[in-house]
Formats: C-alpha cells, sequence, structure tokens
DNA sequence: TCAAGTTTTTCCAAATAATGAAACATAGTT
DNA sequence: AACTATGTTTCATTATTTGGAAAAACTTGA
C-alpha cells in the first residue's frame, strides 16, 4: 500500500515515511512504524527527525507518537488557494446550496480517486462522513461517474483501471462493463446519480465542470437522503446544478492568476 | 523570508522550494523561481522534477509553471483527523454556531500564529477573509490574545517575540506591553474580545480552550460585524462560549485514539 | 534498589546520492 | 541564420546518506 516510486532519493523516502503516518491515522510510536516500513532503524529514525524539524510532523513526548504535523494544514491551504478550480467556484457553490437548501459538494479528479475540494452546508445538514480534503472513490459516487463520463478513451481507460470496484451497498456498480454502460448513459443526460451506491440512503445528482473546450476540471454534485428526497424530485434541480457547473466551468477555464510575476 | 533551518539535508531543501512555491501564491516557472531561490539552477531543477513526481507539485504544460499539489490537501485532511482537537470538537462547534447564529472560528496557537483549523458558519454569513488552514496574527485577533492570556510566563514570551505588531487597523495594539496588559484583563475575565483591531467592522468574542490540567490548546470565537451586534450583545454569548469550550476542552483531554495500534 | 527487558538514540566507515559549472536543447525573435 | 531567453542533461567531484552495532534512556517487576 505504501509509496513505491521509484527513486526520488532521500526525498522520497521522506514523503514515504510521512505517507505511512498519514496512513495509520492515529499517532505512532517509532517502534510501530519500524515494524512496518521498509526502512532499518536508523534510516528511519533520521527521515522523522527531519520531518521533526520542518514541523511536517509533530511529536508527543509523554506518549511518544508522531503524528501529522500543521504544516501540512497550512501548506493544503496555499494549495487549495493555488488551484484553479476551487477558489473560483466559491461564490457559485455558496448561491447554489442557498438556493437548492441541500448539501453540495465539488470535486476534482485525482489518482482514479476522487477528491473532494469544498462541501457546503445548508442551514440542515444530513450526517455524512464528507469533508474537503477528503478522498473517494470514482466508480461509485455522483461526481466520480460525471467526471468519468466526460473524459477522453485514453484517460477513462487510465481512471477505470484504478477503481477497485468494492461492493459498498447492494447499489454499488461492481464492474468495469457496468459502469461503462452507466456512463454512456451520463454523457447523454449530461448529469450523473449516486442511487446509495455509496453509502446506504445517500443520494446525488452531479454535473462535470468543464472548461470551454470540452476539458473536465471538476464536478459539482447535489446531495441528500432518502429521508429527505427521491431522485426524482432531486433531478428538479438540474438546471440549477447545470447552470451553476457552467458558470463554474467558464470563470475557471478564463481565470489566471492577477499579475503573473514570471 | 524562506525557510532557513539549518541542515535537513536534501529533504529540508525540497521542503524549502515546496515553501518558495507556496508562498508566491500563484503559479511559477522555473526561471521566476531561479532568481529568488538559494539553490543554483540544475538543484532547483531536480528537487522541483522529485516534488513533482511525488505528486507534491503540478506542472502546467501549456503555461510552464508550478504550483502545490493535490497531495497536500489529501494530507492535510489525515493531519486534521490526527489532531487532537479539530475532529473532536466538530460536533460542539456544529451546535455553538446553530445556537448563536453567528460565525464560529476553531483555531490553534502555532509557530506564534493562529492557525484556523475550523470554521462555521451560519445561514447568513458575514463576509470574511478566514477558512481552515488559514493563519493570521495572534496579536490582534480574539482567538489569538485568549489564547496567550492562558499561556504560561516562559511560553507567552516565546510567542510575543514572534508578534509583528503591524497596525491593521486604528484599533490595533501595536506594542508588547499594551498587550501584556490587555492579557491581563483577558485572564481576569476569561473572554477575549476583537475590537476591530484585525479587520475594519469585524469583532469578535472568544475564549481559550483548556485541559483539565490548565494547558491552552486551543480558542474559540464568535464573530460577527458592527453592522449586526455590538461588543454589548456580542457579550450576551459569554456564557455559550465558555460552556462549549469547557465542554471541548473535557472531551479533547481525555480523547485518545481508539484502538492504539503500538 | 537493582537488574532484565524494551525502546530510542548515537556512531562511523563504507556506499551512495547530491552537486553545480558548463554544455546542450528548444522555442521564440530580430 | 544568428541571437536570446528558458529549460534540460552531463559528469567528475564532493558531501550526504546508510545501516549494523553499540550505547543510552526509559520501564517494569521483584
Amino acid at each position: 500500500m505504501t509509496n513505491e516510486k521509484r527513486g526520488d532519493g532521500t526525498v522520497g523516502k521522506a514523503l514515504d515515511v510521512l505517507s505511512e503516518v498519514a496512513e495509520i491515522g492515529s499517532p505512532v510510536r517509532f517502534s510501530s512504524l519500524l515494524k512496518t516500513s521498509k526502512y532499518p532503524k536508523a534510516t528511519l529514525y533520521r527521515l522523522l527527525q527531519t520531518l521533526l524539524n520542518q514541523d511536517m510532523l509533530s511529536y508527543n513526548e509523554e506518549e511518544q507518537t508522531y503524528k501529522l504535523g500543521l504544516k501540512l494544514v497550512r501548506m493544503a491551504h496555499s494549495a487549495w488557494l493555488q488551484s484553479s478550480l476551487a477558489p473560483v467556484a466559491v461564490p457559485f457553490i455558496d448561491d447554489l446550496s442557498a438556493k437548492v437548501g441541500e448539501t453540495v459538494h465539488l470535486a476534482e479528479l485525482d489518482n482514479g480517486q476522487v477528491l473532494y475540494v469544498d462541501k457546503r452546508n445548508p442551514a440542515s445538514p444530513i450526517e455524512m462522513y464528507s469533508q474537503a480534503g477528503k478522498v473517494g472513490p470514482a466508480y461509485c459516487t455522483g461526481v466520480g461517474k460525471a467526471m468519468m463520463a466526460f473524459l477522453d478513451e485514453s484517460e477513462l481507460n487510465k481512471v477505470i483501471s484504478k477503481q477497485a470496484f468494492h461492493k459498498y451497498t447492494q447499489h454499488t456498480i461492481t464492474s468495469a462493463k457496468e459502469l461503462k454502460k452507466e456512463l454512456a448513459s451520463i454523457k447523454k443526460e449530461g448529469i450523473a446519480f449516486d442511487r446509495q451506491e455509496h453509502e446506504e440512503k445517500i443520494i446525488c445528482i452531479s454535473s462535470p465542470i468543464l472548461t470551454s473546450n470540452g476539458k473536465v476540471i471538476g464536478g459539482l454534485s447535489i446531495t441528500s437522503s432518502i429521508d429527505i428526497h427521491s431522485l426524482k424530485s432531486l433531478e428538479k434541480f438540474k438546471p440549477e446544478l447545470l447552470e451553476t457547473s457552467e458558470l463554474i466551468g467558464r470563470e475557471a477555464g478564463a481565470w489566471s492568476f492577477p499579475e503573473k510575476k514570471y
């Protein structure tokens, strides 16, 4: 599971260790890391010290545990601001979520996965496990399918090859063949549905965000629960959803950073 | 301005370059980076390639520009989840913002600065430049002053020495002496106010989040605008603010990760 | 308190990777 | 075609990283 990118020298190794800490998900001790790490004791030790020194990790003296550092949170904020999609989309998804009164997600396709880059909750949020920075599967989420449907052949194949096709619910699509059929129909309709494919009771309507020349740069969705909405009633939001995607796409495509200081 | 941490070998240099890209804030070309970088051409080039290869940076072929990569956004999400404060606080700040109908911020003190780790907007948000991951000054924000007021002497001095005392508005405190006086009164009252010290028209009431043994682990604030609230009317939220801080502090202090797999 | 067990930290000669000046490549201009 | 500004590669030299082993530092239990 751990990053196996060839080479990249010491930097690669350090980031590798960082990923290991991230994957474990909770504070870890040195000895625990050592067990799963491919690096020998002294090497691992030094890499951890370096990362600590750089604030990429933080260390709890009492428990002798390492966890990811706040530097990452700072940097991610910068990364988010540098994105050509997320910052531009803010006012549009504010509007959309206010207008429809449901949760709105903005996502990008990253390494075959859906990466949520923003989320807007209306007054009465439904409980859901998602947040900016969270990744999710592409083959069984609305935004994932919406984005895939508008990729060109070769990109699509790359992305499909990365799908796990794990059966999250009884509605989950579990084969590339089924998925391709679904994608074809999504492309025709212009929107995708999530029919409780990822989480029980959670449904959504979603559309891709395209630049003027048709390149997929993101996905937008309106999410709800079957306790509140049916697919039919969600579909009523289609015009607003498409209009917002259109506006974001146009803005993000046109947008270039103020005063390029090349 | 650039990170000058001694040593840390290649890893330090690579993270240094990453920070440079972050600080510039918009996509940068190689030649532009080279001008400000302390590394020679070939070295800088290789560091960039490594970071690119590791998805810490992304590259725009057309414009030949580098920017921060989505890997950072993913990692920050993991970092956030590993924090002992932010994830624990979620339900409490949900409640608080719903109850008071104003914007709520959750922050930590990081390297003498305020780092916002969560934010909750009520139905009618006021326009404000803040977000999770954003950093702000400590000496002129409510959360900053609330946290500083409860530090012990030696920690406080370290933090104060890092303050810039830039005069953002006519109400900004601009000396350590003034600040210390303010902090003493904050400690007595248990809450801090932001009297438009950082942004014109923006005011807030804030309290520290303490563990059971009195250690500062964060700050919580209710923010509004003078168009809606006076300091007096914000102060009415004091009981709710203090109660929420108390609850978060207790929970975060007690909390340890489920099933430690040391 | 002491000794055995466990975990973390340091050492150092050998192995490896990083360095950077300069040469090369590519695209854009006059 | 020559010139210019950027970006990329080379290669002998130099500096860093490596990892086994040993030393500290903690923990535990009698």
